[in-house]
DNA sequence: CTAACACTTGAATAATTGTTCAAATGTTCA
DNA sequence: TGAACATTTGAACAATTATTCAAGTGTTAG
């Protein structure tokens, strides 16, 4: 079996969940988180700061980050410092950049 | 300046746009248009079958593709035959293969 | 214990979005 | 010219979603 046919019944198979993962990097907020991620592990009040939106609304975004598996949250005392859990997300990102950038 | 400081001002500046990007790419009937045009050119009847929806949604998901600059149209008669215009695509569909490969 | 802090959760709201249907445009060919 | 085909467009609808607010949990320190 050719390696592009092996590529495109595995592409087919996993289209849903391809998806997802853009879907869940399609929002401004999200991407603002990873981006800032990229740099260290975060608590939440600074993840906020950073992304100038309150503790609420970024908490939401973080279980979606969470459930998609991209981030990691760490309890330290009664903080929670969350960090990337994925280390494609960078790689994603590079290629994105590629093209957003001509 | 490093090469870690430098990405990293880009990618400030050009986080809006990537989000936009993913938010192109984040939807089952777009993803899929892109994976069978991977293979090749096709007019819009095609895509239809192939994708399994009819013509009217997909002549509507075509544009919002179109507008990404991600596939360009080409008339050929009283057809119109779509192909992939970005080089980033397939790479951009390895990187998120990986992730939900696991 | 209780006050203060850090974060999460749920309900509510407004806004966006994918699909369908019907009608319109444009092209070919008899 | 007119019928047949290929595609686009716009309005309408249901469904999803990001954010806000208020209330909740859990942890630390006085």
């Amino acid at each position: 079996m050719t390696k592009e046919l092996e590529r495109e019944i595995v592409l087919d198979d996993y289209i849903e969940d391809m998806a997802s993962l853009f879907k869940v990097l399609g929002d401004t907020t999200r991407t603002k988180i990873l981006a800032v991620l990229e740099k260290g592990e975060l608590n939440v009040t600074d993840i906020s700061n950073y992304v100038g939106l309150n503790i609420s609304a970024i908490s939401h975004q973080l279980r979606i980050l969470r459930q998609a598996k991209l981030i990691k949250p760490r309890k330290v005392g009664k903080e929670v410092r969350y960090s990337l859990d994925d280390e494609h997300i960078s790689q994603i990102f590079n290629c994105a950049l590629e093209h957003v950038m001509e």
